[in-house]
DNA sequence: GCGACAG
DNA sequence: ATCTTGTCGC
C-alpha cells in the first residue's frame, strides 16, 4: 500500500466532502430510512451487517453478506479496507429491497481525522448520501473533562475547526466519538445518534447490525440475511 | 524498549 | 477486529 499516495487522495476526497453548519441540508424525519453497517472479520472474509430501521423507531430488517477483503488495516486509512465492502451491501440491498436510505450510519470516524476522511466520509462521497460515523475511539485529542450524564460531551477539534463529539450516551459509561461523514451536521448527527441510543453504549442500530454480522459468521446464515419489503 | 492511533 | 474465564449487575 502506497500510504502517501493514499493520504493524498484522502486529502482530495475530502474536499468533496460537504459539512453543513446546522440541518438545513439535511433535517431527520420520522419516515427516513436508516442503513446502519458494521463488520465481522474472519481471517479476509468480512462479514458485512446491515440494518434497517426508520427513525421513528420502526424496525424492517437486518441483511448480511460475506465479502473478501484483501487490503490490510491500517489505522487513519480504514476507509480503503472497510469502505468498499460496506458500499457492496449497501447496493445489494437496494436493489434486492428496492430499498433508499435517507442516512448512513457506520462504524469508524467521519471528519474527526487527520485527514479529514474517515470511513463515513468515504461511504458520502461514494453515495451522496447523509453519513454519520461513530467511533469507539478517538484518533483526534481533546480538551477538557466530560461530564458523567447521559447525553454530555465535548467538542473535538481540528486546526481550529469543530470536527466531532465525545458523546456519553448511557450515565457513566464509556463515551462514543461522533462526527459527521456527509451532508449531515455535527449537532443533528449527535443527537440522531443519542436519540438512538436509549439503554446501551452503543446506538441500537449498529448494535443490531453487529449481532447480525456475528451470528452469521459464527455459523448462523438465516439469522440476519432477511430485509422486509417495504411501501414507500 | 516506548507508545499505541477508527476496525 | 480477534484471541479468552470469570465475575458483576440488571
Amino acid at each position: 500500500m502506497d500510504l502517501n499516495y493514499l493520504a493524498n487522495l484522502q486529502k482530495q476526497w475530502a474536499a468533496k466532502v460537504i459539512i453543513p453548519p446546522d440541518d438545513v441540508v439535511y433535517a431527520p424525519q420520522p419516515d427516513d430510512v436508516i442503513f446502519s453497517l458494521d463488520i465481522q472479520y474472519v481471517d479476509n472474509t468480512a462479514f458485512v451487517g446491515l440494518d434497517v430501521q426508520r427513525y421513528s423507531g420502526e424496525l424492517m430488517g437486518t441483511y448480511v453478506e460475506q465479502i473478501s477483503v484483501d487490503v490490510p488495516y491500517v489505522p487513519q486509512f480504514f476507509c480503503f479496507r472497510e469502505g468498499p465492502p460496506l458500499l457492496k451491501i449497501i447496493k445489494s440491498v437496494q436493489q434486492h429491497f428496492n430499498l433508499k436510505p435517507d442516512l448512513l450510519i457506520t462504524d469508524g470516524h467521519g471528519i474527526a481525522h487527520p485527514r479529514r476522511f474517515g470511513v463515513a466520509c468515504w461511504l458520502g462521497v461514494h453515495t451522496l448520501l447523509p453519513t454519520i460515523g461513530c467511533a469507539k475511539k478517538t484518533l483526534l485529542d481533546y480538551q477538557g473533562v466530560l461530564g458523567k450524564k447521559r447525553g454530555s460531551c465535548l467538542p473535538v477539534y481540528l486546526e481550529n475547526e469543530m470536527v466531532g463529539k465525545v458523546l456519553r450516551t448511557q450515565e457513566n459509561i464509556k463515551p462514543i466519538f461522533v462526527s459527521p461523514g456527509h451532508q449531515i451536521s455535527l449537532s443533528t448527527a449527535a443527537d440522531m445518534i443519542l436519540n438512538l441510543a436509549p439503554r446501551y453504549r452503543i446506538c441500537e442500530p449498529l448494535r443490531r447490525a453487529d449481532q447480525a454480522a456475528r451470528a452469521y459468521a459464527k455459523g448462523s446464515p438465516q439469522a440476519g440475511n432477511k430485509v422486509c419489503s417495504i411501501s414507500r
